[in-house]
Parts: structure tokens; C-alpha cells; sequence
DNA sequence: TCTTATGCATAAGAAAATTATGTATATTTA
DNA sequence: TAAATATACATAATTTTCTTATGCATAAGA
């Protein structure tokens, strides 16, 4: 995903949220959004890209829809009902995972 | 480590991190100085933490000093000048990844 | 005395990524 | 127009990092 290992374990929640604002999305603009929205940042690679949406269809989060487009094959997912729970959940998680990091490696206050 | 995946990958900067303040510390230190800067959010497993306290030293990051207190077994890890450095370069991959993580997931500002 | 706390360690397995491929069409550039 | 790049999917082998399950040993508390 990047030259960080920090990405690891992250993958899942960036889908949940991006096919929550973009209604509806495909892989290759999955990946193209998250280059564009981190500057370049952070680029999802295809290895890890295809296979987490096939699971997160496989665990009901996702739906796919296919549709030609320019003679070319795109694969749209969107979130199911239980995906949009399962964001929800994900986000949250995500604000305490920064907000423990934050403390751990910034602390504002110390009781010693 | 925790509940959440999202831990995965912030070991070694939570160590480096830890250990740039506390000056020298034992890896049962570490586990609980962790949980208590988390309020128990997070705990470190000893099957992570031990492998990461050796590769860290094997790096050459980390030097260790045995002690012994009260009968029992201590090892201190302190960080190495090249440990210093790497803390820093950690550091600021994270606050990278919390940035790009915040902007993909509360984005402040959109072009379209 | 039994449980919990302290303190180290490793091995087997799972999860999630990287890296390397593979296929195919469309578009841009030299 | 030929070659390179972009678009669009996919999987397999390997690596990294963690969990879970052990194991050993001493100290302290119930």
C-alpha cells in the first residue's frame, strides 16, 4: 500500500468510507481516489485492492455490480445495509486507534 | 495487540516512541506503561512485543542491559543513536498516516 | 495454598499486505 | 504507426506482523 507500514490493517475502513460518499464505486477509481485525496501519499495496490473487496463481498458488506464501459469491464460495489453499520463501526474504531496514537506518542498530559 | 487491526504495523514506533522518552525501559515495562497511557484500550501481547524488542535490537535500534531486581530477570532496552534517528523518521511517517487517514476519512476541503 | 502479578521466551497459525505475474482494451506519445 | 502508458480486472507466492498457545521461573497477595 505505501511505503509505511502503518497502512496495514486500514484498507477496509478507506473502502467502507469511500463507497459511503461516492454511492457507488469501481477498483481502479478506488485507487485513483485515494492517490488524488492523499496527494500521492498513500497508493493502494491492485494485490491488495481486489482481494479485500472480494471479501468484504463475501461478508456481505459490499454488493457489485458490473457494467461495460468503453468496450472495458468495470466491477461497481456499493455498501449494503450492513456495510453502512460496519463503516460506522470501522470509523469509530479509527478515531480511538489516532486518538490512543496521538497519547502515546504526543502526550498532552502526564500524571507522574 | 487489540481489538481493532488497525494497531497493526505501530509497534516499533510505539517502542522506538516510548523508549525516547522513558530513556531505558523492560519489555513488561512497556506493556503496561502502554495500558495505562490508553486507559487499557490497547495491550500489547508479549508474542509481539519480545519478537519486536529483538528485531529492533538485531537493527541495531535498540541495546539491551540485563538486570536483576528482586530475584527476577529484567532486560533494559535503551535506544541507539541510529535508534534516535529512526524514532524521528517513525514519527513522521505517522503523523503522514494520520493526516492522509483523517483526509480520507473526514475530508476538509473537496476540489469537486 | 492457590491465584495473580512480574518477567522472560518461542512456536504454530492467521491475517493482510507486497511483489510478481497475467489478460485485455483504450489512449497518448514518439 | 509502433510503442508506451492508462484503464480495468485477477490471482499466486511470499513476507510481515500479529494472535494464540505454550513454557519456565520468582514474588506477592488472598
Amino acid at each position: 500500500m505505501a511505503n509505511s507500514k502503518l497502512y496495514k490493517g486500514s484498507l477496509n475502513t478507506i473502502i467502507l468510507k469511500l463507497l459511503d460518499e461516492g454511492g457507488r464505486m469501481y477498483g481502479y477509481e478506488i485507487t485513483q481516489k485515494v492517490k488524488e485525496i492523499t496527494k500521492g501519499e498513500l497508493k493502494i495496490t491492485e494485490g491488495a485492492l481486489y482481494p479485500a473487496l472480494h471479501k468484504l463481498e463475501a461478508e456481505g458488506l459490499l454488493v457489485v455490480e458490473v457494467a461495460k464501459v468503453d468496450n472495458r469491464l468495470r466491477k461497481y460495489y456499493k455498501l449494503t445495509e450492513q456495510g453502512v453499520k460496519e463503516k460506522t463501526n470501522r470509523l469509530v474504531e479509527l478515531e480511538d486507534f489516532i486518538r490512543n496514537m496521538e497519547q502515546l506518542v504526543n502526550p498532552k498530559w502526564t500524571i507522574n
